[in-house]
DNA sequence: TTCTCGAGCAAGCAC
DNA sequence: TGCTCGAGAA
């Protein structure tokens, strides 16, 4: 049987509701969707895509912009369900910039960039700026001139809020002010570096885009190819990404944003809220449809989010309102300190697992990576699983590094940050040597692998004996590697060249090379060995476990998440924790008042990802953390956007202060201590 | 010149 | 806590 794809479409279009159904359809300029929480936003965009195609738009003239890979990949799967075939899976999408590289890599000559150009994640671009800040004697201690992580916070703030340097500096890095000339230089030094090198970071990516865009004859050819544009998320963009969106929209005028200013909580990487509360002065022409009918949460829920929301300064105006009846107030729980409140976390979590709530269908939230551990250890004492995103990322773990360095240079040798770090991990070899070896190679007058091995053999006579058998174990593979064509071999050979390295320059070497397994194992799917590095800087897993795919389908474990991994997410059951000032708002934030504002966001955003509970915890004792040998700790308020009208949507519970429970596990752990202590009499 | 160890300090969210 | 830097030993 014949079904069309517009029957196909029409039929998921009856179960939209009025406003969805009106930004699905809507014809002709921009097209603002302010999409509330849990507003089926990604059913609207979908349904949009699907809706285009229907109507004659051909998909690949279809530019999807999203904020990561995953969320373009699912959302293109499902606008092909929509239209009942596989026509949008040739809709381009992705995040910019990846979208950037791509385009960057397809007119990289009339960029003046090399064909096989480079990217570096950002810990490789703070490695450089280190080297540059080295090479002109700015590291020095008494300078105080900042580390290497702040130069590229610094850098990548002017680059994509497309700020000068001297307003950066002063709004938000004024302990540098000192330094601005300085850090001219340095930043100077710093581009001309990656154009020798022939390396982009990502900001790059996105300002070479813009130059395209930019470019009369290019930047023309762009607009025309796009025949529609779609930005989801718009209120995460910053001024840099909202410029290329605006210069591909000079000739064609369609272009449909989706986003929620409640939900701006990227300042830190340069976006900004105003984008999105300023889109309809920058196209006069646009038509805004507010999404505001809440699919997710039960109404008591909503009220609170709704509440806090309502105490931002500038917001476009909007109500959840649920599509369930009932369910039950949002519980406001008070606890002695945090290890009172690890222990009601397990209690609370366990018992709604009892009442049928699978452990993966509750979540608890936090507004840092550490504000778990005491939780992480009670999850493990008593045997529930767990598992947490968000944290220590994969690709910073100098392991990893070493090994990502290693590929990096059979696909170019030349590549003189990575032989710094590589030749660094064998034995005896310091900065000096390595500096020594890397002039020897000469790597600026290198034309092949072939050549490499020559000038390897002058190199070898600057090693001392243990070095040199590791050093002639990676050269081979190197030389092997650059010969064959199929990935997965290189890389294997190239894993087990480098694994003896490991095992002796670190002391968990063997847990090390664990982790090397799933990425060779994920290196070998890839075509090319270039565009699987590019793509991981891109894209970075945040654990090894993303990188082996989802876990087992029957394995249930609770979620551990910062608020935000877990945007766009969300679960049965939500519990808040550490929502106590200085924690939830975090006081690192509060020097400003758009710090503050975009905390009160970020507070909406957790609220916002429960279904039918929440729970929100408010320890009122907490040690401090870093100099916790002392015993000193402060007394904490509860989070400032719990107000007095917050709190009245809520249930409040006051644990009690002499917690029977506390004060047994409290003696438990005092007798082991003491059974250790006379053993050690012995 | 490299390696090891202790002190000092900053600290978060992430394409 | 965990990273980075400086001091001092090998």
């Amino acid at each position: 049987m014949f079904v069309s794809v517009q029957d196909c479409a029409a039929a998921a279009f009856d179960e939209l509701n009025a406003e969805q159904r009106a930004a699905v359809t809507h014809r002709g300029g921009p097209l603002l969707v302010l999409a509330g929480a849990g507003t089926g936003k990604t059913t609207t965009l979908c349904s949009r895509v699907a809706w285009l195609v229907a109507e004659g738009a051909m998909p690949q003239g279809l530019l999807l912009l999203t904020f990561t890979r995953r969320a373009a990949r699912e959302m293109v799967a499902r606008a092909g369900a929509l239209l009942g075939s596989n026509t949008a899976g040739t809709v381009a999408g992705g995040t910019f910039h990846s979208t950037a590289h791509q385009l960057v890599r397809v007119h990289a000559a009339a960029l003046g960039l090399p064909p096989n150009f480079g990217v570096l994640d950002p810990s490789d671009a703070c490695d450089l700026l280190d080297l540059l800040r080295e090479e002109r004697g700015l590291a020095e201690r008494r300078s105080r001139f900042p580390r290497k992580g702040t130069l590229l916070d610094i850098y990548s703030r002017c680059v994509n809020a497309q700020q000068p340097l001297s307003e950066v500096v002063a709004a938000s890095f004024p302990w540098c002010e000192e330094h601005v000339e300085e850090l001219v230089a340095l930043f100077r030094l710093y581009g001309e570096r990656k154009r020798e090198l022939a390396l982009l970071d990502l900001d790059d990516l996105l300002l070479y885009w813009h130059a395209l865009a930019h470019d009369e004859v290019l930047g023309a050819q762009m607009d025309a190819m796009f025949e529609h544009i779609l930005v989801d998320e718009y209120q995460d963009l910053n001024a840099l990404q909202v410029e290329i969106v605006r210069r591909l929209r000079t000739e064609r005028r369609e272009l449909t944003v989706v986003g929620d200013d409640a939900q701006a909580i990227y300042g830190f990487r340069s976006a900004s809220a105003e984008h999105i509360l300023n889109f309809p002065d920058h196209y006069p022409d646009a038509t805004v449809v507010t999404l505001e009918h809440n699919y997710r949460s039960t109404q008591p829920i909503l009220d609170l989010a709704n509440e806090v929301a309502a105490g931002a300064t500038r917001f476009y105006p909007k109500r959840l309102r649920a599509d369930r009846e009932g369910g039950s107030r949002p519980q406001l729980v008070f606890c002695v300190d945090q290890s009172a409140q690890a222990h009601e976390v397990c209690l609370r979590v366990l018992d709604a697992y009892e009442q049928g709530t699978a452990l993966r269908e509750q979540a608890v939230l936090m507004r840092a990576g550490h504000h778990s551990d005491l939780l992480e250890l009670e999850l493990s004492r008593r045997k529930i699983p767990y598992v947490k995103y968000g944290g220590i990322r994969y690709l910073d773990a100098a392991h990893v590094k070493d090994f990502l360095s290693l590929l990096r240079l059979t696909d170019n040798p030349a590549d003189q940050l990575a032989w710094f770090r590589i030749l660094q991990l064998l034995e005896g070899v310091g900065p000096v040597t390595a500096r020594r070896a890397l002039d020897t190679l000469d790597l600026d007058s290198l034309d092949n692998t072939a050549q490499l091995a020559e000038r390897w053999l002058a190199v070898e006579q600057l090693l001392k004996e243990p070095a040199r058998q590791g050093a002639v174990r990676l050269i081979s593979a190197l030389t092997w590697s650059a010969e064959q064509p199929t990935v997965g071999p290189r890389v294997e050979r190239l894993r087990d060249a480098l694994a003896p390295l490991i095992r002796n320059h670190y002391k968990d070497g063997a847990t090390r090379l664990r982790d090397l397994d799933e990425l060779t194992r994920a290196a070998a799917e890839a075509h090319s060995l270039s565009i699987f590095l590019a793509e991981l800087a891109l894209d970075p897993p945040s654990s090894t476990a993303a990188l082996a795919g989802p876990p087992d389908l029957d394995d249930d474990y609770l979620i551990l998440s910062t608020v935000h991994s877990a945007k766009g997410l969300e679960w049965d059951a939500v519990h808040v924790i550490a929502a106590s000032d200085g924690n939830f708002p975090s006081d690192m934030a509060l020097t400003t008042p758009e710090g503050l504002e975009e905390e009160r966001r970020l507070f909406y955003v957790a609220l916002t990802r429960a279904r039918h509970t929440l729970s929100i915890y408010v320890p009122l004792r907490y040690y401090h953390q870093p100099h916790a040998r002392t015993d000193t700790h402060g007394y904490g308020n509860q989070s400032r956007f719990l107000t007095n009208a917050a709190e009245a949507l809520c249930d409040r519970i006051d644990l009690p202060t002499d917690r029977h429970d506390w004060t047994t596990t409290n003696l438990v752990t005092t007798e082991t201590v003491t059974v250790d202590l006379t053993d050690l009499w012995h």
